[in-house]
DNA sequence: TACAAATTAATTGCAGGCAATTTAATTGCG
DNA sequence: CGCAATTAAATTGCCTGCAATTAATTTGTA
């Protein structure tokens, strides 16, 4: 009965590609912010954890961010390799490697404060419509993994 | 005012990762449907676009996609060598380059015709909801690339 | 027509993501 | 206790994204 029978492999009717795209194109919004900063989009995401709750394992940050020791060890490496955190082995279990910030990384915290409204200002959003965006998303996030 | 002050850099407020660490998940559910075709997310997104029309340049996918030359034209090396697609120089303007389905290109489509029907029953939502928040996620799109 | 400007892809180099494997340390069970 | 199973992080290799540059072609204009 549809008279578009392939109305589901249409790129602009599919979820996916509106969320790829839009999550690419706010990279690219943060891009210019972030490079004031030193800091690529990951690894900000990564400090943001630490400026909520510092001296995580590799593992515990990874479950924050969905994210593996794959991703997380090369680019810890490079964080550290800025001087913004230290990567030390927990001597009670020396498996894990606790990521602490430095006095510079927990400093870097009041220049990004900044950030978010230049993100909210670039989104051209009112708050409450962004947040209720913010939560629908999550939701559909924790279907996803279900 | 607000009894929390720095809210706003709270990961889970934000939208941004909201969205990064959905798109992720979302490659993570289509993982073991394109593995079964050989494609990988990004190449899959590329042949929805030649499976609407065919014979486009690399800048008119890039247009479509939202992507630049530096990512296409490894990408469609890549479908070249798998055997789905030809890259043909234009003879009236050899800068150009088109894409083309072959007949294993077209052929694939039929298969991958069950891919959103599966996705669909992974992100356990009502077909109005999930109109609803890709029309949501494409107008911050368009808002964010203004 | 000659030649600078533009356009289009391709290339280079770097930083993610992630599957698969490896290394090292700890747990737990016989 | 001894040793297999488990756990945590690191490593390897491949495929994106993307900035910056290059190469080749075409356009437009003096």
């Amino acid at each position: 009965m549809p008279n578009k029978p392939n109305a589901m492999l249409e790129l602009d009717n599919q979820l996916c590609f509106a969320l790829y795209s839009t999550s690419l194109a706010m990279t690219r919004v943060y891009k210019p912010l972030l490079d004031a900063l030193g800091l690529t989009y990951p690894q900000y995401l990564v400090m943001l954890v630490l400026w909520e709750r510092d001296g995580l394992m590799v593992s515990e940050l990874g479950e924050r961010l969905y994210l593996d020791s794959g991703t997380l060890t090369p680019l810890l490496k490079r964080l550290e390799a800025s001087g913004l955190i230290t990567r030390i082995r927990a001597v009670e279990d020396e498996r894990r490697v606790h990521i602490t910030l430095t006095a510079s990384g927990r400093k870097l915290k009041t220049r990004a404060a900044k950030i978010p409204g230049c993100i909210l200002s670039a989104s051209q959003c009112a708050i409450p419509e962004l947040v209720l965006l913010t939560q629908q998303v999550q939701a559909l996030r924790q279907r996803l993994m279900a």
